[in-house]
DNA sequence: CCATTAACTG
């Protein structure tokens, strides 16, 4: 064939019609052979559609023999890269481009680079690109503001991510979609909804990704008003009738609790994808119709020419929040049939959902077996084990972790700190807060959530409340963390101004808000206030109490001592009351010695919930306090033929960050002597000071090895006469026990506060106790 | 694909 004179164009045609490799070599080869081999439109062609085909080291050879590229020549690498997945080596071009030419970066280069540095989660690298697009003046592009903002929002820091939305004078639809739909993923529900009422208000166009974003905020917060508004406004704008967009709908709707309209608004979908199919399944399983749900899902797996890992790795979300055995087994063994189960995606996924489960174990099994461990992998496994109160694994797994220099990310430091806060390890703690400091995960709400309950719980209520007044970014759990830890220390009128403060800003309450004000309320003696709350939260706030609230009534009547205005509140509820109202009641009557009472809520509890030994216990200990040795043997009686094995008391107290283990009656630690010798002392000052213990009493009647535990000395003593002899006068001592701290202890713990000036912080199963000068915070309340 | 908060008692 005679080639005839052939000008550029003629490449740039021939290269765009191209769809084979080898097709484009020849083309390549007539590129050569033509003399247009240092024509920069045509190589900039050429490379452009070899890395559409994928030929990465081809372009990036020709790339590096050309003599004189340009930006857009660069560009087109640094995209190519990126668009195949490898966004190191798009960054190692940015550094080419800018070490060894003279060419200044455009807005394009920036919104790659600093996409390619989100997707691989460098948030130093992020904000040092970003500040060199500030530099280079294309800060307030709108293309490199997506990427920055996208950036920012995938590193879960909303705050910054904001920060640079609000400096971009006209945000188009997709940096909105990007805010929009980042803040849902960050959990920030209403953040999302503002910027769109924004958008209304500033008229910029929506598109079907808006629409679908705010639907799952809406559905979220269960924003029936919302839906409305994006209801018309998509049906103005015709597209009422996209997959996403009645997603969305069918979300909402489900969440709302009207299957009916859901169902209706699924049907409509002519070919529902993944994400359709997952919202109808999880609006299922969320009300409980779970034979629907496994009907569908079956459905799902049965349009086998359509399932993929994305298709399992998108059903996952749905079983996450409530689990199913049944369903999870199934995308096991089908993800093991069609070896679908080395993507890592697929084998995170299921670690999750098998943790959730509680079969950590199988979870165990996936992890081990897995051979490129993803960081995802590493972290859930990591929250599995601290969700399930595994915490010492998941530490452990942790510094695994470290040990292979494996970089943690904010979700790790999340999980690590809920551990902390499970185990009450401060020192751990703030060693974990230094590390999120030092790589900017502070601002993350997540982590700060996470942080504020962490201190609240490891007895530093003071820190919690520095933390939470710091941050700019903060979402319902975040408040209703900080009310929870102010309760947990007995400090209710705190809780109050906090949950009021809410009320105020518009922060969307949420029933666990209602949990953790009244919680605070019962366990500080605000009967009233809890009251007033109560009857806000039906009438003003209109929810519908859940089982966990009216127990929570009950607990506020009945520890405040009016077991009768329990009881008609009881009588008075429209469902029928749970263990856990049962059970509230049952505690009160054990506080307020009525075992009349006691026995009528320990007979329900019985019938409700017979697997459940601790009822059994509870009565046996209100027969004892009662006198009642003969009723309590019989109770107990029937636990022992349960096998029930009491769980062992025991102490922790940090010295100089290192750990002492008390139990009770201990004599192994090397100080025994010595401890024994400083106990004997308090309590003989003790004694002289008139106070009286109370242990003899409940000896009658007691089988041999109790009554041994009971003479014993209880593990926080001892922790505490540890805890006097090995810290400097005057400075406060922190334990922490396993159980509730009984009476005598308690007493004890008052008694040595005052004699001995300290600040004494306990931390039992249930709360804190500061005492302090002879007093409890607990107000004898707990 | 991975993250935070509450709920009687033991």
């Amino acid at each position: 064939m005679i080639c005839r004179a052939v000008d550029r164009n003629f490449f740039l045609k021939l290269i765009s019609n191209t769809v084979t490799h080898s097709h484009l070599r020849q083309t390549h080869a007539q590129i050569i052979l033509n003399g247009f081999k240092s024509d920069l439109a045509t190589i900039t062609k050429l490379i452009q559609k070899l890395s559409d085909l994928g030929s990465i080291s081809d372009a990036t050879l020709i790339c590096s023999t050309f003599p004189n590229p340009d930006l857009f020549l660069y560009n087109v690498v640094i995209r190519s890269f990126s668009r195949n997945n490898d966004h190191s080596n798009s960054l190692s071009i940015y550094r080419q481009l800018r070490q060894n030419t003279a060419l200044v970066p455009d807005s394009f280069t920036y919104a790659f680079v600093v996409s390619a540095a989100s997707k691989l989660g460098c948030t130093k690298l992020g904000s040092s690109l970003h500040g060199h697009a500030i530099v280079g003046g294309s800060g307030l592009d709108v293309f490199v503001g997506a990427a920055i903002v996208d950036m920012y929002l995938n590193f879960g820091n909303l705050g910054y991510a904001h920060k640079v939305f609000d400096k971009i004078p006209q945000p188009d639809t997709v940096l909105c979609n990007t805010m929009i739909s980042g803040s849902v993923k960050n959990g920030c529900f209403s953040e999302s909804i503002l910027v769109f009422k924004d958008m209304i208000l500033r008229g910029t166009r929506f598109d079907s990704t808006t629409f679908a974003a705010v639907l799952t905020a809406a559905a979220e917060l269960q924003e029936l008003k919302v839906g409305m508004v994006i209801e018309s406004l998509s049906i103005k704008l015709g597209f009422h009738w996209h997959v996403h967009v009645l997603t969305g709908f069918v979300s909402l709707y489900a969440k709302c609790g009207d299957m009916l309209t859901a169902r209706c608004l699924f049907e409509q979908i002519e070919r529902p994808d993944i994400i359709a199919y997952n919202a109808m399944i999880s609006g299922f399983t969320c009300n409980q119709q779970m034979a629907n749900a496994v009907d569908l899902f079956n459905k799902v797996m049965a349009l086998q020419h359509r399932v993929n890992s994305s298709t399992l790795v998108g059903l996952i979300p749905v079983l996450n929040p409530f689990g199913h055995l049944i369903l999870t087994s199934a995308i096991h063994s089908f993800s093991l049939k069609n070896n679908l189960i080395s993507k890592t995606s697929v084998g995170t996924a299921l670690i999750t959902v098998y943790s959730r489960l509680n079969e950590i174990d199988s979870a165990r099994k996936l992890f081990d077996e897995s051979l490129n461990k993803s960081l995802a992998a590493w972290n859930a496994m990591i929250s599995g084990y601290a969700q399930n109160g595994i915490t010492d694994k998941a530490i452990s797994l942790f510094q695994e972790m470290q040990n292979f220099k494996i970089p943690p990310n904010p979700t790790t430091i999340t999980s690590i700190l809920s551990a902390c806060a499970q185990l009450g390890a401060l020192s751990l703690g703030k060693w974990v807060h230094d590390l999120a400091r030092k790589e900017n995960f502070e601002s993350n709400v997540y982590v700060s959530t996470a942080l504020i309950d962490m201190y609240a719980k490891c007895g530093s209520i003071n820190e919690a409340r520095q933390v939470f007044d710091t941050l700019t970014q903060k979402n319902p759990v975040t408040w209703n963390a900080m009310i929870s830890g102010y309760g947990l220390h007995g400090h209710a009128h705190e809780a109050l101004k906090i949950f009021n403060k809410m009320v105020d800003l518009n922060v969307p309450l949420t029933g666990v808000t209602f949990v953790s004000v009244l919680y605070a309320c019962s366990h500080a003696g605000l009967v009233n206030e809890g009251e007033q709350i109560f009857y806000k939260m039906v009438g003003d706030h209109g929810f519908k109490p859940l089982p966990e609230h009216y127990a929570c009534m009950v607990d506020l009547y009945g520890r405040s001592g009016e077991l009768q205005k329990a009881l008609t509140f009881i009588n008075s509820m429209p469902v029928d009351p749970g263990p856990a109202t049962w059970g509230a009641l049952l505690s009160a009557c054990k506080t307020h010695k009525n075992t009349d009472l006691a026995r009528l809520a320990s007979d329900k509890l019985f019938e409700l919930d017979p697997e459940n030994v601790g009822y059994h216990v509870l009565l046996s200990n209100i027969h004892t306090a009662d006198k009642n040795y003969h009723e309590a043997a019989s109770v107990r009686q029937v636990v022992k033929n349960q096998n029930l094995v009491k769980t062992p008391g025991c102490t922790l107290i940090e010295i100089n960050k290192i750990p002492h283990v008390f139990t009770s009656g201990q004599r192994s630690h090397d100080q025994t002597d010595a401890i024994y010798a400083m106990l004997e002392k308090l309590m003989g000052k003790m004694r002289e000071a008139g106070f009286q213990t109370d242990t003899v009493t409940a000896l009658h009647d007691v089988e041999d090895e109790e009554k041994e535990l009971m003479v014993k000395v209880h593990s926080e003593k001892l922790a505490i006469a540890f805890g006097l002899m090995n810290t400097e006068t005057g400075s406060e001592i922190r334990i922490m026990k396993n159980l509730r701290v009984c009476i005598d202890c308690h007493n004890f713990t008052k008694f040595v506060s005052k004699v001995t000036e300290r600040v004494i912080v306990v931390r039992d199963a249930n709360r804190f106790h500061h005492f302090k000068d002879g007093q409890c915070s607990c107000g004898d309340y707990w």
